[in-house]
DNA sequence: TCTATTATATCGTTGTGCGATATATCGCCC
DNA sequence: GGGCGATATATCGCACAACGATATAATAGA
């Protein structure tokens, strides 16, 4: 049974999970959360309280922007993710990639290659 | 030329980096400062500000423990790692490379497999 | 002598993730 | 119809850590 990570682990990443989740499509806050916590294998559980929030942040960056719709039952708040947001995630991705690499030499004793995503 | 890291990109993993080099070697805080951003390519620079409070904080949850010495020319507070610091380090990483699969997972359009370390 | 580097420490600010709490809707079962 | 759990969003105050600024002091070299 997974444990949770860590409680800061995920700190300044949070950003970059939300990006890449609205890079492939339009989704709003409840289901943005489940995705990355199945993405995690159940870890990477976080809060509404930081998810809202979150999404607050990232939309007056207009990193995403948001819009309230009903037409797919109940009302909803969809986030899509901006130009300026694409070049950011872009740019975040590069930094994160060169980051894990940064970490399996320092910690490669202990370091398991990562496999590429299915 | 390397930019530096996103602000926030290292927050929660700072502790394992310096455990990491600890894992290793006995050293001080000026040098372990300067392993890490080695090992990042000049990117993972983080300031005094950050690395003493992080010693002072690691050493009084006992995973890290101090002495000065100046037999080796100044003197300098040495650093070790404790059979505490040990354990939590092998959790610790086991979680990062759970975590660095998670976001493969979500950054799969941008991830690049990490290498091992030489 | 002056300056840069080495070396450690602390302070106040800022940001952010979190738990708690609130509100409301919906589907389901009894 | 009533109760309940899941869905869905929002906000508040707390706690804590990373940071820049600042301080101190020893050493090396020009």
């Amino acid at each position: 049974m997974p444990t949770k990570f860590e409680t800061d682990l995920m700190r300044g990443s949070l950003d970059l999970m939300v990006l890449s989740v609205l890079d492939r499509e339009t989704q709003y806050g409840y289901v943005i959360q489940k995705k990355i916590r199945a993405a995690s294998g159940g870890q990477a559980k976080f809060s509404a309280g930081t998810m809202y929030p979150l999404l607050h942040r990232l939309e007056s960056q207009k990193l995403i922007r948001s819009k309230w719709d009903a037409s797919s039952g109940r009302r909803r708040k969809w986030y899509s993710i901006t130009a300026a947001g694409k070049k950011r995630l872009a740019k975040q991705a590069t930094q994160w990639n060169q980051y894990a690499q940064c970490m399996a030499t320092l910690m490669q004793k202990y370091f398991q290659p990562i496999s590429a995503p299915t």
